[in-house]
DNA sequence: CCCGTAAGTTAGTCATGGCTAACTTATGAT
DNA sequence: ATCATAAGTTAGCCATGACTAACTTACGGG
């Protein structure tokens, strides 16, 4: 019965925390502390203090003034929260007809209070989405991660019609404009011009033109 | 605007509190600095430091070595919290197929970290319920608790046919051999025979004849 | 190469919500 | 009326996870 180590319930300010290191180390490949504290809405000291528990913990590795890293149980706890989080916005949306721009909040609290059970049920319930409404991939139930290539489209060529398949969704503000303008996964949107300097883009989404800002069309993820 | 003082978010365990002060109230008419503990698990010291501070915020009244007593914030804080509970564990026998011996513990976590939206949501995709999966009644959205004057079935005399209102949902086994006897919400029993000293009642549910111990049966509650 | 600045850490504090051990109060039996 | 006992409280401790203020380290520009 060796290397088994049974997980001692993470509390949810911990699965936070590994959370964000996640994402961090995915989009820009470190996790320094202030970039964490940013994320997460707390001071850098903070963090510090975290870091060395989640470290004793043995569930990041941490050289002093340098960044942070996950370890294999750190990055499959990190993975089993996203798969709640996922699971949960996408059953909310489906099931419960909440608009996507609510969803994320919500998740953000029941992510640390349901049970595996319980986010299974919800996945089998609306067909084991792969999927969130925002359309980032869900973790499998063992911790596997399914993360296709993607560009931004702020880098599409001029003229191309490509798919969107994935949006920003931290702010609701931000959704609640995009589904506005009919920018949802799945959507195929056609660039028409790009200004230079970080100019406006414009768009050909279904028969209607629109034009949107770079920073906008950073947090807009097509097919490559 | 005087008079509206915004709630400041209670936590977890202060919702708890309030919960169980508020059944303790219901069923003993105090509730009692040991009787609190036991029912949470925890010291009595424990108790008598959150008492304090339950007090300080006005959520109870409190006279030394006496009872506590909810005060209308704190009733209102206790209903909202139970109504949270009873619309989850409806919500997840009847939409997400969960086995009524395994709705209480989710709940018990769920009920702290859901909005008063999901609530909403969830009783109107389940057409807004009355009662949870044990037959307690679901407090509405402002707070009206509308208790059935109900008794117990070890109560019941000897040959009468009575329906089963409500059943026991602590403990989960017992939650399971309620439900292999048939003996649910809704189901008509006849009692048959009843031993004294708190002995045996004979009971016959459908048309299968079953012996069950008092101490369950004042568990089980059916109309007076 | 050095040095200023940004990033990171430490020290010390606080609130919450637990605990044990020791004390006080209330109450009922004699 | 008193006194043992159960119920309740206080004191003092701990872990978690936040904070500010002050310090240290790393690093890029000159």
């Amino acid at each position: 019965m060796k290397g088994f180590k049974i997980q001692p319930e993470l509390s949810g300010p911990v699965e936070d925390y590994l959370k964000v290191i996640f994402e961090l180390e995915t989009s820009a490949g470190v996790a320094g502390t202030n970039e964490i504290a940013g994320a997460l809405g707390v001071a850098p000291a903070s963090v510090s203090g975290m870091v060395r528990r989640l470290a004793d913990q043995g569930l990041i590795s941490h050289e002093r003034y340098r960044g942070v890293q996950l370890t294999k149980a750190g990055r499959l706890a990190a993975l089993r929260t996203i798969r709640r989080h996922r699971v949960i916005e996408a059953y909310l949306t489906t099931a419960l007809g909440y608009p996507w721009d609510r969803v994320h909040d919500e998740a953000e609290r029941l992510e640390h209070a349901a049970s595996d059970e319980l986010i299974d049920r919800m996945a089998a319930a609306i067909g084991e989405p792969t999927t969130d409404p925002h359309g980032a991939p869900i973790p499998s139930r063992d911790g596997t991660l399914n993360e296709p290539a993607l560009q931004s489209l702020a880098t599409v060529p001029v003229g191309a019609r490509v798919c969107i398949q994935r949006v920003g969704d931290r702010d609701a503000e931000q959704l609640r404009y995009l589904a506005e303008l009919g920018i949802t996964p799945g959507r195929l949107v056609e660039v028409l011009a790009r200004e230079p300097f970080d100019g406006p883009i414009s768009l050909r989404v279904g028969r209607i033109t629109r034009s949107i800002g770079a920073g906008l069309a950073k947090q807009i993820l097509v097919d490559a």
